[in-house]
DNA sequence: AGCACGCCGACT
DNA sequence: GTCGGCGTGCTC
């Protein structure tokens, strides 16, 4: 057996998921003694032989017979960033979970931006051009493929030539003309972006300067658009200007090689600076949350274990999170903390700083790639021993997890929307498995699956009833807005939050007022035809932003100048759909003469940092009123807040989703949390249409028991989880016809393994049906879904009809993936 | 999914 | 001969 050679077992990324398996390679002689699994290599793969990026699986060794039809790995990565063997085993239930290759499951535990990409370029061969010229007069294409490469200045990709020439063959052609050795290609190795900075741009003269420099005509209306804006507002980020006028950056680089426009890098980057004075603050529990602390210290028995620590808003949950990462920490385990999005806890990442200091890693999607591979590489080596981050922190290359706290367990943003669309909860539960440790979710709302799964017993259940500092819940005021509309249009302040507002004012203190997201966005409509202006590429309604006066589409970031006559039917009379943040602005003003607002919404966010100013403008500078979108809502706790207002609370209510319930109890409840949690009692106003509602007369209360008791139960009749789940199939392509043969067919394979693998699938499988949004980036979409609990078996039917659907040749133009439970 | 390969018909 | 279109089958 001395003759055996090395092999690795790699999982490639251009595998496809009808072809996901472990390719086996040939380990060269000079990795063979530092290759280990885990790590990335180069492979060459398919018939071309294209470098592709892969991951070493397994390691083994073949007989040299075997050998001969393996090729050999190119090249080996030998920096820190190896998969451990937890690592694969998480990639591999990341794989028969979300229905993805192999490579894309491992690849989410990996820090972003570590891959080299590489391109093949085409340069001249040995011969001149001339000559060349002689040789190919029987084949123009490749004559003219050849002046392509000949005449660039730079090496050119095929991707180039063809947008060049026109010739869709090149590549055949290029593969020829090498063979010839007319050409020749060679790797070029694209390095990630660093994006650490972000580009500003200032006027670098006035406007009429800039007129005089240029001939007239040459400084046209979209130029002259930019100049004025730059003069208005001074240096700003490109991405802001760009979003003002609607320009492409291309233009603005125009205006740099002109001179008009100065443009540099900035360094963006922030972290969270601490005090020493603060670095000893104690921590005292009240008896309630010692109890609690007790009984979920007994969970952390070195069991795997689940556990809903159910705890009412300002019921104190910070601390009982850091005592237990501490008593982690002193029996030599690490700890992890997920949040559902760090910018909207500031607060909570800044306690955590103060009391474990650099000893905690902060991972969350606003990091650079070089910053995240930094923290990847302090938490691998041990250097941090606390994670603490958004979904993806909780693949943290962390040894000897001793417990994993989720806050907010019930939030969206723990399941990934891009593919694979893992749970982070589930990827907690599995880690807490293989660590036997605890995972410990927190909640004043719980998701109803987790709050059942509590009831059976599957997990432990721990109750914060009592407020921290022992304030009174808010008095909550459901407004009855029926009768309030008052000649056509209805006034967004009712007269039981004009009476507070009032209070508020007089006694100095301040106001938070929520409306949706629906509610915030306005479309322009025409008062005559009817006509809203809509997305060239999506099927939405264009959004009015006052700050730039454009429209724009919130899911491709298409825009337009607003009209002021309708492009249909000519007529001047347009008005604005929805409530809009401006609309309760200016009546806010009419109500209460002088009262100082601060606006949140997309008009005055714009940049990452702009959300963070406003919250501090609102919280140390004198103002009255925030207003904004749920986003105000999560995890802000501000002084002096003493009244909360949901101007349109029905809108969060009322969906077809099967969570809405759920969601809009959670936002309520959240909402009506914020209000006096400091010195002042506090009053929610809540307004609505419906003000019998169940779920908003039960979260004004606090009272999650009654609403979980009634919720179950519309859950079993609905077959909903957690007693069923969802699984959904998403088609998309271009062509609308194409789609939806593709989608029929699809129905009926499901119908058809429905009936050889029998019990998975509840009642009939549903669809194609059309999703709220049917076009989206110009590709329509198609769902086709069924219900059925999430079993192995239901796994292996949903992966043998991905497989048939895969195999089958007219469904190449329409691409299929699977999400089971999905959030809207 | 790509992508090469092979076969065919059109064009020069 | 060359070029491009389309069906087929493979990817260590």
């Amino acid at each position: 057996m001395e003759d055996n050679r090395l092999t690795a077992k790699i999982a490639v990324s251009s595998a496809v998921i009808s072809i996901d398996k472990l390719y086996s390679y040939i380990v060269p002689a000079d990795y063979s003694s530092s290759i280990t699994v885990g790590q990335r290599v180069l492979v060459p793969f398919g018939r071309n032989n294209k470098q592709t990026h892969g991951i070493v699986v397994e390691l083994n060794s073949a007989a040299q017979e075997e050998c001969k039809k393996l090729k050999e790995i190119i090249y080996l990565y030998s920096d820190e960033v190896i998969l451990s063997h937890e690592d694969i085993s998480i990639a591999s239930f990341i794989k028969n979970r979300c229905f993805c290759t192999f490579f894309d499951a491992a690849n989410v535990l990996l820090p972003p931006g570590i891959w080299s990409r590489n391109t093949e370029v085409f340069l001249p061969g040995e011969f001149s051009y001339e000559y060349l010229l002689t040789q190919l007069t029987r084949s123009p294409k490749k004559a003219e493929i050849v002046k392509a490469v000949y005449h660039a200045l730079h090496p050119v990709t095929c991707a180039d030539i063809v947008k060049k020439t026109g010739i869709k063959t090149a590549s055949t052609h290029l593969r020829e003309l090498i063979s010839l050795g007319y050409v020749t290609s060679k790797q070029k190795v694209i390095k990630p972006i660093n994006d650490k900075f972000i580009t500003m741009v200032e006027a670098a003269m006035s406007i009429e300067e800039a007129e005089a420099l240029l001939p007239r005509g040459k400084l046209t209306q979209r130029r002259l658009d930019v100049l004025r804006c730059l003069s208005q507002s001074g240096t700003i980020p490109e991405a802001e200007l760009c979003y003002l006028t609607g320009v492409t950056s291309s233009l603005i680089s125009g205006l740099v090689t002109k001179g008009f426009i100065n443009r540099y890098k900035t360094e963006i980057y922030r972290r969270p600076e601490i005090k020493a004075s603060e670095r000893e603050m104690q921590i005292d529990l009240n008896p309630s949350q010692q109890q609690a602390f007790d009984d979920i210290l007994t969970l952390m028995d070195g069991t795997a274990r689940g556990c809903l620590l159910h705890g009412i808003t300002g019921s104190g949950k910070t601390e009982i999170y850091i005592k237990l990462i501490k008593e982690a920490l002193n029996r030599g385990r690490s700890a992890v903390l997920l949040v559902p999005e760090i910018a909207l806890t500031p607060q909570m990442v800044r306690r955590f700083y103060i009391h474990f200091g650099e000893d905690i890693a902060i991972i969350h999607s606003g990091l650079t790639s070089s910053q995240r591979y930094d923290e990847y590489k302090r938490i691998r080596q041990g250097r941090a021993r606390i994670v603490v981050g958004t979904r993806s922190a909780i693949f943290a290359p962390l040894r000897n997890i001793g417990i994993i706290i989720i806050d907010e367990e019930q939030e969206f943003t723990y399941k990934s929307e891009n593919t694979p669309r893992y749970h982070a909860v589930d990827i907690a539960k599995f880690r807490s498995a293989y660590h036997k440790c605890l995972v410990l979710m927190g909640s004043a709302t719980p998701s109803v699956e987790t709050y059942w799964l509590a009831q059976q017993g599957k997990i432990s259940l721990v109750e914060l009833t009592k407020r921290y500092n022992k304030m009174p819940l808010p008095r909550v005021i459901i407004s009855d807005m029926r009768g309030q509309v008052k000649n056509g249009s209805i006034s967004t302040i009712g007269p039981e939050l004009a009476r507070e507002i009032s209070d508020n004012l007089k006694n100095k203190e301040k106001t938070i007022l929520f409306l949706n997201k629906r509610g915030a966005s306005r479309k322009l409509q025409c008062v005559d035809c009817g006509h809203i202006p809509e997305c060239k590429n999506c099927s939405v309604p264009l959004v009015y932003h006052s700050k730039n006066n454009r429209l724009l589409c919130h899911h491709c970031g298409y825009s337009e100048p607003s009209y002021v006559s309708c492009p249909v039917c000519g007529s001047f009379r347009l008005r604005y759909e929805g409530i809009g943040t401006q609309k309760v602005e200016t009546e806010l003003s009419e109500l209460f003469p002088g009262i100082r607002i601060v606006r949140m919404d997309a008009d005055t966010i714009v940049g990452r940092t702009s959300h963070e100013k406003l919250i501090d403008e609102f919280a140390e500078g004198d103002c009255d009123i925030l207003l904004g979108t749920q986003m105000v809502a999560k995890g802000l706790d501000f002084d002096n807040v003493t009244l909360v207002g949901v101007l349109d609370c029905d809108g969060f209510i009322y969906s077809e989703d099967f969570r809405a319930q759920e969601r809009a109890f959670a936002l309520i409840t959240q909402v009506v949390g914020r209000a006096g949690r400091r010195e002042a009692p506090g009053r929610a106003v809540i307004q609505t249409f419906t003000p019998d509602n169940s779920v908003i007369n039960t979260a004004a209360v606090q009272d999650y028991k009654a609403f979980y008791s009634s919720e179950i139960i519309a859950r079993q009749a609905l077959k909903a989880a957690p007693f069923y789940d969802l699984f959904v199939f998403n088609l998309t392509g271009e062509y609308e016809d194409e789609l939806d043969r593709a989608a029929r067919s699809l129905a009926s394979t499901i119908t058809k393994a429905s009936k050889t693998y029998t019990g998975i699938i509840d009642g009939k499988v549903l669809g194609p049906i059309s999703p709220n949004i049917f076009r989206l980036n110009n590709k329509y979409r198609l769902t086709v879904s069924f219900r059925g609990k999430n079993t192995p078996q239901a796994r292996a039917l949903v992966e043998k009809v991905i497989y048939a659907y895969a195999m089958t040749p007219y469904n190449s133009k329409i691409s299929l993936s699977v999400d089971i439970n999905p959030y809207y």
